[in-house]
DNA sequence: CACACATAGTTGTCGTATCAACTCGTCACC
DNA sequence: GGTGACGAGTTGATACGACAACTATGTGTG
C-alpha cells in the first residue's frame, strides 16, 4: 500500500523471487523423481490418478479435462500418447448410451500404484517433512484464500 | 510420519492439491495480465528484466542461462524470437575479447519499463494485498529453507 | 422426418521446451 | 605453428500445450 502505481519494495521483490524459485525447485524435484523412478511424466501421472479415482476406472475425455482443468485437446493428445504406451484404452463405452470412454489399462493400473507410492514419498521427504507445522498452516490458509478468491472450480494435477 | 512407506494422510493430500492449485491460479493470472496488457510472455519478460538489470544492459547467452536457470539452447531460441520482434540485439561484443553479446534494443527497453509496472501492480493486487503479513512471513521462511536445502544457485523468472 | 443446434472428440498448426549434435573460436601443450 | 580439448553459441529433432477448425453424434422443434 505504498503508492498508487503498484510498485513493490525491494524486500517484496526478493520475497517473490525466493518464493517462485522455491516452488520451482520443489516441483521439479518431485517431477524428476516420478520421471526417473517410474518413467512417468507429471502429465501422465495426473491422468492416471484421475482415472484411478473414477468409478470403474473409466471417464470421458471431457471429464478428465474438467477435473484437471485442461483443454480437451490437450487431453486427447495426451491420451493418444498414453494409449500408444498401453497405459489407457479408449473403449466403446457400452454404458453411457453410445459415447466413447477412457479406461485404465492393466499396465496403467500397475504404474499408477507404483507412481503413487513414489509421489507420496517424494512429497513427504521434500515438502511435508521439511516445512514446519506453522508454515504448512500458513501455506494452506493462503492457498484456500487464493482459490476462493479466484472462484474457479477444477483440481489439476499432482494427486 | 505415519509409516515407513511415505504415505500421506487425506488431509496432507488435500493440502498439497490446494496449494498446487493456488500456485497455478496465481501464476496464470500474472502471466495473463502481462500477456494481454503488454503483449509479453513470461519467458520474454524474464529475459528482458535480466538484461535490464545487467551492467550496460548487455549479457552473454550463458549469463542469461545461468541467471534464469535455463538451458542455453532455450535461451538461444528465445533470443532468436525476441530478436525478430526487435526486443534485443545480438552484438559483436567488442568488449569481451571477440564473443558475442546480447543487448536490450530500444523497443525492448520501452517494453521492459511498461511490463515491469504491470507486473508489479499485478503482484501487489493478487499476491501481496491478498496474503496476510503472517502468511507472507511463513511463505518466505519456507522458501528460504527450501532454497538453501536445494543448495542450488540461479534466480529464474518473475522479476 | 428434416433441419438446426449443441456436445464430444479428434486433428492440424503454431509457439515453446528439451536434448543432442554440430560449429567456431580460444588456449595449452608438444 | 599444428592439434586437440574446452567453452560458447547455434541448429535440428522431438515432444508438449494452446487454440481453432473440423467431424460425428445427440437433442429439440417445426
Amino acid at each position: 500500500m505504498a503508492d498508487t502505481t503498484g510498485e513493490l519494495t525491494g524486500d517484496d521483490r526478493e520475497l517473490w523471487e525466493r518464493w517462485t524459485r522455491a516452488q520451482r525447485l520443489l516441483a521439479s524435484e518431485v517431477d524428476r523423481r516420478l520421471q526417473t523412478r517410474c518413467g512417468v511424466s507429471k502429465a501422465e501421472f495426473s491422468v492416471l490418478v484421475t482415472l484411478f479415482r473414477a468409478p470403474d476406472e473409466e471417464l470421458r475425455v471431457v471429464d478428465i479435462a474438467e477435473t484437471l482443468d485442461w483443454d480437451k485437446s490437450r487431453v486427447a493428445h495426451q491420451l493418444t500418447r498414453m494409449e500408444s504406451r498401453a497405459l489407457v484404452d479408449r473403449v466403446e463405452s457400452g454404458a453411457r448410451g453410445r459415447r466413447t470412454g477412457v479406461r485404465l489399462a492393466p499396465e496403467g493400473r500397475r504404474l499408477t500404484a507404483e507412481a503413487t507410492a513414489v509421489h507420496a514419498r517424494a512429497l513427504r521427504e521434500v515438502f511435508f517433512d521439511v516445512a514446519s507445522p506453522a508454515q504448512l498452516r500458513a501455506i494452506d490458509s493462503w492457498s484456500s484464500a487464493m482459490i476462493s478468491r479466484a472462484g474457479a472450480p477444477a483440481r489439476d494435477d499432482d494427486a
